[in-house]
DNA sequence: TGTTAATATATCAAATGTGATATAAAGCAA
DNA sequence: TTGCTTTATATCACATTTGATATATTAACA
């Protein structure tokens, strides 16, 4: 992973610290950010092909403000969000595994 | 879902209140349930053919209690934390979105 | 039986994730 | 430009999830 990526997980508040920290994620917690950001990926495309963020938030009794995190990576958005707005986008459990398993 | 299932779950801390409610779950809710009993069990069978649940604890920084929680699909454990557990019994993406692309 | 390892249950303070609200910024058409 | 819609950012009180600890239960076996 390149120092590029480091900077746009940082920015998102990824914790990942200096560069030598960066690079001691292990690569179980490197799998699991990826995890978070292929869902945050997978998901902005589903949404905007048919809602905006608000409709999609009251569709799960969410806030278009988490919706928006959640599309944009953000690390306080929980894997479990990402998989709620996944479902009420209409995704099924079949699209949700394919992007996990797509990682790494 | 029949009224075993449901005997189950509420045992397990699931909020599934009364007969009528737990059939007013929208298809997301109980999608979201299986996915997360998916994982537990999966987690269940791959850690007990390699290692105990304080040696699986302590490699991912949890304590035992929590990953028997995780194993009996407590209500209390979040897809991330099975998540990653599942990692830390060497489980990839792939295995894990075959997981969940094996609900429902 | 008794002893030990493994797992399950209970409790709790601390950390993390949450929706709500306000508001700023960006996009886009008139 | 002006309006209007959508998305992004900031803040915060509240709820959920957390690891830790203690302890109870179960399993396996001498």
């Amino acid at each position: 992973m390149d120092l590029d990526k480091k900077a746009r997980l940082e920015s998102k508040g990824w914790k990942v610290g200096t560069v030598s920290d960066f690079l001691e994620l292990t690569p179980e917690e490197s799998v699991l950010v990826e995890i978070k950001l292929a869902l945050s990926q997978s998901l902005k495309e589903r949404r905007q092909k048919m809602m905006t963020q608000s409709e999609l938030a009251s569709k799960m009794s969410s806030s278009q403000p988490r919706i928006a995190k959640a599309e944009n990576g953000d690390a306080s958005v929980s894997i479990e969000l990402l998989i709620r707005a996944m479902l009420a986008t209409g995704a099924t459990p079949q699209d949700i595994g394919q992007v996990i398993a797509g990682v790494s």
